[in-house]
DNA sequence: TACAAAAGAGCCATATAATGCACTTTAGTA
DNA sequence: TACTAAAGTGCATTATATGGCTCTTTTGTA
């Protein structure tokens, strides 16, 4: 399984802020390792892992509700 | 580190569809201890676990930019 | 209250996520 | 092209997520 589309948040966010891997790391308290890992698409992180890159990068990990046919 | 807004989406999503959790587990391919444990607090699933609950559900795992004066 | 279905928890084995370290590859630039 | 910073990878260890089985607790209802 992958995760494309969590991936590109973290990573456009992250480029965006023009902050690097290792910085990311330190700031979310997450290992470098496990960050590399993530961006690349190798890997399955947990809740934890991924709610603290959120939260480095100002971004929440939420469920929205999926809409076949966008509302409004 | 807890994940209370998460396990609500799911929670209240399972709930509002009458699934119970060992339907749901069969749906989504997740072991029912598994879910479980989710939802009663006490996990950190990873990604893929949280991906399968979504789908089944109709949910979608994302990030969200916060903000916190709504932009409107 | 008695019963049944659903939810929660203990125990345990297996798989794998997290992490550090060292090395390689890639990308940007003088 | 040579250099450097950033990104990606292999390997090994530790911690923990997964998931089955069984038992207990909770909840809804006749």
């Amino acid at each position: 399984m992958h995760f494309s589309s969590l991936i590109q948040s973290i990573k456009e966010r992250r480029e965006m802020l023009q902050v690097t891997q290792e910085t990311l790391a330190d700031l979310s308290g997450v290992g470098l390792r496990t960050l590399k890992q993530f961006e690349s698409g190798k890997g399955n992180p947990t809740a934890e892992t991924l709610t603290k890159l959120g939260n480095a990068l100002g971004l929440e990990l939420t469920f929205q509700v999926k809409t076949t046919t966008p509302e409004e």
